[in-house]
DNA sequence: GGGGGAAGGACCA
DNA sequence: TTCCTGGTCCTTCCCCC
């Protein structure tokens, strides 16, 4: 049905995200939340801003109809013999040898939310407010309220709703309890974001011998006992269907895909396409309408015409998806790449409110990037106008910045060259970190005090720790609709995402070495440097107490009193002067959750270290990505111990 | 051709 | 009355070497 304009059901051609079925929406009546839905969008901004969206997609999938009808049989059969060509390699990559178990938390924030305050319990809930809700318990999902749906259209649906504003510290809290548990399972475990981890029990269920439904069992159950949460959890021989396992029987169920090639094949072939990680309503409804593809198995069945009208990444990702192939290695440890912040607001166009606003914005990006050390010479602007059309504006500047006037000063430029305009929405995102293409040498600070290194001593064991960064992209996971045909949507894959989690499971506590280019060392290395001032560096190192080459342990440590000069981060070089008591608070929690979190994960790291676990990842790397590897400088590079302190400058 | 920057978009939780 | 936030990755298009 979908995109013929039909006059007697009119909501029946508005889709947004959230009627689409996903975990929850058994007994829902669909008819009636999707009619709600369109009565309470009809004639909005937002209303209008879907349905262009919803044209121009149309648009596309015309071309793509076009062109699909012009290809001969010929041609046809020539894609036959690549795609049976790739399905061949892939086939041979096929590696069913590792366990991976997805685990996934049931209505988190709202969970947590009733844990803390029982009288909740049973009754529907939603987490957010009459604009948006983040997420609704499985009592609300019976209403067909949905997380990214509307407050307000969730309470027409569910007039009993109960609105509670979220609390990401609660989140974190039990986020970390349930951390602890999967660690005790799998100490190289994978935290996605708040509610998900994989864990790879291929050694545990092999070593006790226990089936992968008793592993599931335990591990949900010792989360339980540590949360007082449930989760649900998936099995299976990658981590892409690990993670389509886990939904299956959610909440509070688990989902098992034994390690047999016939078992994947026959899971995967009724599975609509949308199950997948990295598939959304866009590629859902290209696929759908262009090709008549609705499951899996159906990648293979149309392959070749795949092969025909999409990018060489697109139908890699779409064979491998056909044939249940997803991510067996371990991961890519990847270093955040931008910080943003944004806010909504009632249309305007009145420009001191505007410019009043950016200064807000700047401010909490200024802040949030200090909390985090960092320092970016690219500044991107968004805007959003009453019309909910997306502008982004950016600069990349000479040097790397940080400071709030800094970035209000280039964001306001951005801002003047558009208005007027009626906006909506603000926001900032500083991108390109100082040393961002010198990953083998940033490192944490916290891991620099693991490994014990002297001061003076070069960093050999600390780049080869970091040096370890290897893609995990994989031939499955990526893939772009050819934009020959209509323009790029992109697809990623299970573990692409590997990334995000990076916030809280690895450390983002960056110390960056000086990037001899005789620029943007200055500040803090000014003020510490050993050249400079030795006697500074005296006082650090007795403030931290290091210990010239022995481990220090982290939790013995004081993390409060590390203000060099009284106004000077020891730990990464901030200047931040006594009266910012507040910021030097959150900053140093900061240093504190990054050292307890690192600390926990020493094995870890440890661990990855070996050697052999090296030679796993380079060979990994290899089968997957075909993508251009940027070397990163391999050296054994003597690095002073006052490089790491040149960190985010004040740059005045 | 490819690198880098800018703009836009799909997707995720 | 009313439709979020913060992140990733990838495309295209452009300029430049
Ligand atoms: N669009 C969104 N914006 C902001 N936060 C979101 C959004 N979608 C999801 N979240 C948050 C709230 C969720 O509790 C959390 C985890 O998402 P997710 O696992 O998909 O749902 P859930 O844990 O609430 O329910 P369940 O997993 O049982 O379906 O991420
Ligand atoms: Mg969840």
């Amino acid at each position: 049905m979908g995109s013929s304009s039909n006059g007697d059901r009119p909501w029946q051609s508005y889709h947004t995200a959230y009627t689409n079925a996903k975990a929850g929406m058994d007994g829902v009546d669909k008819e009636k939340v999707q009619r709600v839905i369109y009565e309470m969008s009809k004639g909005s901004k937002y209303f209008e801003s879907e349905k262009r969206k919803e044209a121009f997609l149309k648009q596309k999938i015309d071309n793509l109809q076009a062109q699909r009808a012009k290809l001969t049989d010929k041609d046809i059969s020539h894609f036959q013999q690549i795609c049976d060509k790739k399905v061949v390699d892939l086939e041979a990559s096929r590696d069913l040898s590792k366990i991976w178990l997805h685990s996934d938390m049931d209505a988190f924030y709202a969970a947590v939310e009733t844990l803390g305050n029982p009288a909740l319990r049973g009754k529907p809930l939603a987490v957010g407010s009459l604009s948006m809700i983040s997420t609704a318990n499985y009592e609300a999902r019976k209403f067909g309220v949905r997380a990214a749906m509307p407050g307000f259209i969730a309470q027409k649906l569910c007039p009993d709703l109960t609105f509670v504003p979220p609390n990401f510290e609660k989140y974190t809290y039990y986020s970390n309890l349930t951390r602890k548990v999967f660690q005790k399972y799998d100490p190289n475990f994978i935290a996605m974001g708040l509610d998900e981890a994989y864990l790879d029990i291929t050694e545990t269920c092999n070593n006790r011998g226990i089936s992968r439904e008793e592993f599931a069992d335990e591990l949900r159950h010792a989360v339980y006992e540590e949360t007082g949460l449930t989760c649900s959890a998936g099995v299976a021989p990658n981590r892409l269907l690990a993670k389509v396992c886990s939904d299956i029987n959610k909440p509070n169920g688990q989902f098992i895909v034994p390690n047999d090639r016939n078992a994947v094949l026959s899971f995967i072939s009724s599975l609509p396409i949308r199950k997948i990680g990295g598939i959304g309503k866009v590629t859902e409804h290209v696929l759908r309408d262009v090709l008549g593809i609705n499951t899996c198995e159906e990648m293979l069945q149309k392959g070749a015409l795949l092969c025909a009208m999409f990018s060489q990444c697109s139908t890699d990702f779409f064979l491998s998806v056909g044939l249940g192939l997803g991510s067996t290695g371990p991961p890519q440890h990847t270093l955040r790449k931008s910080i943003s912040t944004e806010r909504t607001f009632s249309a305007t166009e009145e420009e001191s409110f505007l410019f009043e606003k950016l200064a807000d914005v700047a401010e909490t990006l200024s802040k949030d990037m200090q909390k985090e050390c960092l320092c970016g010479r690219t500044l991107t602007l968004k805007l959003k106008t009453a019309t909910f059309e997306v502008r982004n504006r950016a600069v990349s500047l000479q040097r790397y910045i940080h400071s709030k006037e800094d970035i209000l000063n280039y964001a306001s430029k951005l801002l003047k060259a558009e208005l007027p305009l009626s906006l909506r929405l603000m926001g900032l995102r500083m991108s390109q970190f100082r040393d961002d293409n010198l990953d083998p040498m940033q490192k944490t600070l916290t891991n620099f005090f693991i490994s014990g290194e002297d001061a003076t001593k070069s960093l050999t064991c600390i780049s080869k720790s970091s040096g370890l960064e290897i893609s995990d992209k994989q031939i499955t996971n990526n893939g772009y609709l050819d934009s020959s045909f209509g323009n790029g949507s992109c697809f990623s894959n299970d573990s692409c995402n590997v990334s995000y989690e990076s916030d809280y499971s690895l450390s983002n506590l960056l110390v960056e070495h000086n990037n001899n280019d005789g620029f943007g060392v200055n500040s803090v290395d000014d003020a510490l440097s050993v050249k400079s001032n030795p006697s500074k560096r005296e006082k650090m190192k007795e403030l931290i107490n290091f210990s010239e080459g022995e481990a220090v342990h982290l939790s013995n440590q004081k993390v409060e009193p590390l203000w060099v000069d009284d106004y000077i981060c020891a730990l990464c070089g901030i200047q931040l002067p006594p009266s910012f008591t507040e910021e030097r608070q959150e900053h140093s929690d900061y240093h504190l959750a990054e050292m307890l979190q690192k600390e926990e994960s020493t094995k870890m790291t440890r661990h990855l270290m070996q050697p052999e676990r090296l030679v796993e990842r380079t060979k990994k790397t290899g089968e997957g990505s075909r993508k251009k590897q940027k070397l990163s400088p391999k050296e054994d590079k003597h690095i002073p111990i006052e490089a790491f302190f040149i960190k985010c400058k004040k740059s005045l």
